[in-house]
DNA sequence: TTAATAACAAACCAACTAGTCTGTCAAACT
DNA sequence: AGTTTGACAGACTAGTTGGTTTGTTATTAA
């Protein structure tokens, strides 16, 4: 056993700090940012509070750092990345929406989506809070509406939609359909609603 | 000066109770059940935890008694009852959403919809939480299944609609419009993201 | 090799918070 | 008028929670 493994498995400040940001992500989609406790994470991180301070000066400053470097990390790679990969838009918002549907898991249903329980909880908290998250939405709008524009200029979509009116109606319905989930702790939202969303999408063909 | 007033000024059980449930509720929707504070609400009220323990023997029933008896009734008076008078529910349906458009203040921007607010902080909290306003969705959605029905009854819906998934899209995407408003600050998502709900609704016309 | 520093451990503290307990006063009942 | 009871007031408590402080060990630089 080499000397650099066990020197990273002993003392390794980078993967201390991104476990704590971890369980802190974990337990604010449980509990949310109000219920999650400091002792709380430290005993699932098998640490103590000298590590913590060591890392965040407060409570709120782990927030926000949930918010920099889970949250925001997570929105790109679940629902802006694979936006570029479209040819159609009008099919790869389709097959997004499907995957997204089947990466819920019945354990995983009453979370909701990590986004918007963030952002219903956190953004009132804090005005440091609020900016940061209203950021990371409009990194998915721009996203959203860059590639609509591309899908009309493509002709893949009706000339007469509106780019950015179409990427709020979206963001907003995906949103409300996992919401709604949440609090049945139920799929059959996702399959209701979600065939009125694919009709809406299907309805953006030119 | 009669009596009969001065004894309701000094006195009042349900007053006293209605009083604290009122603000409760609303410092429910600022600063979400966990953030509301016993104590806070009593100042608010100029009461004292005789009085609040009276009343409720916990927070906990605090919150399940706001839930039913001022939650609860607001989604019916705001968002149920309306919908019994529609003649032609498309019509109906898109007065009902401008009306809560024009509702929204400033002021109220930041604090989003109750119902979901609770639904999303509350829900996970407790499975008595989660019954109660899973119940007060089925309530709304049943209602807006009766409506939609009707319509098509009445020949102003087409027949190829499902009451049962429209219902649910509305739901979840009325919901999610407001959120967005609530992060942002601002009610831009609910014209931009509001004017593609009404396409939606159009098209569900005869 | 050694001094300096980064990365923690863990006891400790002050403020807060839900809930309790005892007491008081008004209103209804007899 | 006197008694009982409902509707509170307000001091108090036990447990929690974010944050501090002091100490220790591993790592790095000189």
């Amino acid at each position: 056993m080499s000397v650099a493994i066990d020197k990273v498995s002993v003392r390794n400040a980078d993967a201390t700090r991104q476990k704590i940001l971890d369980i802190a992500f974990e337990e604010i989609l449980l509990k949310g940012y109000q219920g999650l406790r400091v002792d709380g994470v430290l005993k699932k991180a098998a640490l103590t509070k000298g590590a913590f301070y060591h890392h965040f000066s407060s409570k709120k400053e782990l927030g926000l750092a949930v918010i920099d470097e889970v949250l925001k990390p997570w929105v790109e790679e679940r629902w802006i990345e694979p936006l570029e990969d479209f040819k159609n838009p009008i099919d790869g918002l389709i097959e997004l929406f499907h995957e997204a549907r089947d990466e819920i898991t019945v354990k995983e249903l009453h979370t909701g989506c990590p986004l918007n329980n963030l952002t219903q909880e956190m953004s009132p908290l804090d005005e440091s809070f609020r900016t940061r998250i209203a950021g990371i939405w409009d990194d998915w709008h721009n996203a959203l509406v860059k590639t609509l524009e591309r899908g009309q200029k493509d002709g893949y979509i009706r000339a007469s939609a509106k780019p950015n009116n179409v990427a709020r109606f979206l963001n907003a319905a995906v949103e409300g359909i996992i919401g709604q989930c949440k609090c049945y702790m139920d799929d059959k939202a996702f399959y209701e609603a979600g065939e009125c969303l694919q009709d809406y999408v299907e309805g953006l063909r030119t």
